[in-house]
DNA sequence: GATCGTCTGTTTATGCGGTAAACAGCCGGG
DNA sequence: CCCGGCTGTTTACCGCATAAACAGACGATC
């Protein structure tokens, strides 16, 4: 009883626990109920990993490693910071997307060390942000600003974009019949709420990351860098 | 048994909750346990609460509710928009620091509607930051674009700097024998340890803070608005 | 002042979740 | 052919949220 089919294994084990909160949320999850949707015992799973702890840190490692093992990013040879930079918002976009039930778990596990953020958690990652912002010739420290900018760029977009998808980032999910109170007593609210419930998202996105990369582009020595755009309105500061 | 001592009571039972979560973090928080920091029984809490969503409901709405219902902060009278907004922002950031192990929740629970977005996460407020801006010249779409920007800098920021408190985000807290993980593989990471490892939350934050208020500034109909100058560092933090 | 309904905390009980421990079938190597 | 080690299963324990039955104390009504 060891074939393809039923043999238990850690990365079976993590992909399906990533499905497995795709389809059914990530308080649904459970060891047993995360055995039974492997046609196994829940106690099964303790073969393969220590806890539920352990398998929660191997998901979020799975999706992030999804990021930086996808070679069409191509995060690898990257021509220049501005579209590292670019490449990699726009995957962990793509990622946070694909995966809006996971993303608050990437966003909100608590991390290996303090200087490594979500949503940018593995090593790997890091290193790579600053070895191409130090290659591109940025001081070590305007490099660690960048990344703490951009951590904290990314972080809060996603996370509200994904929250703002009805993902339970916290518990429960009842319909609530009553999910909007009156608004009479708001006027402003009122009157602005179709442009507050509108969804922009994606275009917000696109103008911070760009904001935020004219904002590294002014930490450069000297010149503000070829290949950067020039975003029409980046006359600030 | 009702004296002042012992009486159980709503907002009693919120504010030890918080209290609990400050003092022993959100994972430890029980009913039970709860209960028994109260003297009481543990099931005599859901006289008062519901359930235990509730309760984290209520957590999040009564921290909350320190910033709108502080007057100190000079929400109510604020002298023009940029005023307003960073009183806002540091006096959520003065709330994540005081909470640091309730934040995590203000900013990941379920919204009522989706465009309450955390951490901004009261009618109130949402209605007070709205109006101000309307009033001060912005545009409907602006002031909610605003209302955006202005979430997801916080989210992010906030969010980040309490995870750097070593918080709870998320589940266990085992001392980890070897939190980091051998950085040979990673030159850069090695070499810029010590400028990650630094604090810079603060500093970080008035400056994204100070580049978000610029950026707004320019959505203006005509005059960048003469009040915009370098923070003179109001009562806070 | 006795009676009673209500309000509040207590007890008891159910079901689920994580996980330890004992157990059982199957493997490949001696 | 037997045996030790994997891997999955059973059993069992304990803590949790929560429902339900219970009990004492209060204030209002007569």
């Amino acid at each position: 009883m060891r074939n393809s089919e039923t043999g238990l294994d850690r990365q079976r084990i993590v992909r399906a626990a990533v499905r497995f909160i795709d389809e059914r949320g990530l308080r649904e999850l459970t060891m047993r109920r995360l055995g039974a949707y492997l046609g196994v015992e829940g106690m099964a799973l303790y073969r393969h990993l220590p806890g539920r702890e352990a398998l929660l840190d191997a998901v979020v490692e799975s999706v992030v490693d999804e990021l930086y093992g996808d070679p069409d990013l191509g995060l690898e040879a990257p021509a220049g910071w501005v579209d590292y930079l670019q490449r990699l918002a726009h995957g962990l976009r793509r990622i946070a997307l694909a995966h809006p039930e996971v993303f608050p778990l990437v966003a909100t596990r608590p991390a290996a060390a303090p200087w490594v953020r979500p949503p940018l958690r593995s090593l790997r990652g890091i290193e790579s942000l600053l070895q191409v912002m130090t290659s591109a010739g940025f001081s070590d420290e305007d490099a660690a600003a960048v990344y703490r900018a951009f951590s904290s760029f990314l972080l809060g977009h996603l996370l509200l974009e994904v929250s703002a998808l009805g993902v339970e980032t916290g518990p429960v999910e009842e319909p609530e019949v009553a999910p909007v109170h009156d608004l009479s007593a708001y006027p402003a609210l009122r009157r602005l709420e179709p442009h507050l419930s509108q969804d922009h998202s994606a275009a917000d996105f696109e103008e911070a990351l760009e904001t935020l990369l004219d904002r590294v582009a002014l930490m450069l020595p000297a010149r503000p860098r070829g290949g950067r755009r020039a975003v029409p309105r980046n006359g600030d500061q």
